[in-house]
DNA sequence: GCGCGGAACGTAAACGTTTTCAGCGAGCGT
DNA sequence: ACGCTCGCTGAAAACGTTTACGTTCCGCGC
């Protein structure tokens, strides 16, 4: 139609040169009037590149997963590259005929998934495909990771509630295999040791449901001598506990501070408001795309940097008793 | 490495018969142990099919992204179809450029966007390409579309407020452009005709944050004679609106009863509890997707079934002070 | 004027499937 | 025994790009 061969065609749409400016001026015209669009598939099929990535979620509910798609899909975009998405997988099972079925549609993969140990990625992965994973408790050299950085904002919690003066501080678990919990829990740990107070910590086993929560702070109340503070590893029990308290008539925080992780954004509305640990969620996302897009780019590259680590924030609100701060209300 | 042809193998794989029953299951024996997986793009070179949905979403925050998806994704992995997501489209420019990015590489599109309107789907869409609306406000016979039944609900709550003997109920309205808004907006209004009060309608202008809510109810709270329920377009106003109450002195449900729309998770955990109208958002995904996969296995099939609607559910919690319910804690 | 280099462009191969068509046996009816 | 049908299989074309390699043509230096 503008009277040159596919090759030209295909050198001015692509701007690889070759081709006089006036003739590629002219196709980019026709293209234009033809709404000519190439076939990707046939594209895909000679680069042996589809443009695309993959990410692999389980079965996430809220704002979590939106706010991690949010980041990866700007960063994404950002770059020009596609999203194919599968998420809320229960089983390994079902993650495993997702994670197969992404075969040689995408160029790199994300895989969030607490089914995802080491044996099934090796099962599961051909080496040759760039993978970043999130949040995972496996550790290995073949694959990128990144990580929050549960460990830090449970330790600054922990430290923030010793600097408003509570001795007595128990900590409420979340699911036993759970890998953020555990590093929260160590974070509750290395804090007490670090103040001298290793010997007074109290983990109670909760599973991140507010109900949880609120039959962990009887039993916290039931303690002697009684806690002066509850760390929930997540905010949905922070607020079954602060039911507890409400109901036991016990002062929060004036009797016993409460404290979360997560910032859900319920966490600003209870009474009294949470204190708790914001986990810039986007970000993580963007990170870990960011990560991927490298990894594709430059694959000899092999400078396997290590778990990188988002950060947290403190976020301070009236629950957690600390006389000495503004209380932000952001 | 099985001694068969390429053409053999590939109707072992696809089970299109035409091979025996022994050389079928030795090619997928021979298959799985080289792990070979057929490359996507030769085929959907041959086929002309991607087996790949894709999705345009506005720049939506929490749960109802995370929900759609959700719905949709489940909807979509049952069909053994892909979903290739964009979203975080703030205008009608990115919308567009995704829109055209997704060309011939998606078999069928879902387009949820505020900036959709039919001139803007004329211009950027094939008219060849299977869509589905998700409540958008165009209403053409072009494209198939699912809409939330906004209207049904609101009418709906203001049914049950009617019923709890509330006389003077005025209405915060969200942004002026949003098609739910105005749905919302229309049932109030009709709930009130019928029941011969068309003449108390009173809709106050918030923009769906919990900031305006605060400032209609004051708006409210000087009016006279004064209402005696505040119906917000959603949840975030609605609980705008009861601190205002709250910081006023104004009991609630006692003298004005406050109501939302949504039934967003912090609905259950303001004080009072919010009565509010639940969308079932994973359901608007999975029909959606239903939808679309119909119009793509059936083109012809030209049964332009009008715009499905899918349902609201009343949730009575203890802002509105109706008596006679039993006051579900789900 | 002639050869030469280089830019612009065309030709054709290659990518990995699906699918049509033909070939080739085996079984069967006559 | 012969031809026909039918089921299984292989050969080859086709899908729409990208790209290596030729070809053409223009300008330039000798």
């Amino acid at each position: 139609m503008a009277n040159v061969s596919v090759a030209s065609v295909s050198r001015a749409l692509n701007g690889h040169g070759g081709v006089t400016a006036e003739t590629q001026k002219r196709i980019r015209e026709v293209a234009a009037r033809l709404r000519y669009v190439p076939h990707s598939a046939a594209r895909s099929l000679i680069t042996r590149r589809t443009q695309t990535i993959g990410a692999l979620l389980p079965d996430l509910h809220g704002a979590f997963f939106s706010e991690l798609i949010r980041g990866i899909d700007l960063a994404a975009r950002a770059r020009g590259l596609y999203l194919l998405v599968s998420s809320s997988h229960g089983d390994a099972t079902e993650a495993a005929i997702a994670l197969r079925a992404m075969q040689g549609r995408v160029d790199g993969l994300l895989v969030m998934s607490p089914h995802a140990d080491a044996a099934f990625l090796d099962e599961n992965l051909p080496i040759i495909l760039p993978t970043v994973l999130i949040n995972s408790h496996v550790r290995s050299e073949r694959h990128a990771a990144l990580d929050v950085d549960d460990f830090g904002g449970a330790k600054a919690m922990v430290d923030h509630l010793l600097a408003g003066g509570r001795k007595r501080i128990v900590f409420i678990a979340g699911p036993a295999v759970n890998h953020d919990v555990e590093e929260r829990a160590r974070g509750y740990r290395e804090a007490l040791a670090a103040a001298g107070l290793g010997d007074t910590a109290v983990v109670l086993q909760g599973d991140f449901t507010e109900a949880s929560g609120y039959r962990m702070a009887k039993e916290a109340l039931a303690m002697s001598p009684r806690p002066d503070a509850i760390f929930a590893a997540n905010d949905m029990m922070a607020i079954g506990a602060l039911s507890a308290l409400a109901e036991a008539g016990v002062a929060t925080p004036g009797d016993i501070a409460v404290t979360g992780f997560d910032d859900i954004p319920m966490a600003r509305y209870v009474s009294p408001p949470l204190t708790t640990v914001r986990v810039r969620i986007a970000e993580l996302g963007e990170a870990a795309m960011d990560r991927l897009a490298r990894m594709i780019e430059a694959p000899e590259d092999a400078a396997p940097e290590p778990r990188v680590v988002v950060g947290t924030e403190l976020v301070v609100r009236a629950s957690c008793g600390a006389s000495d701060q503004a209380r932000r209300r952001n």
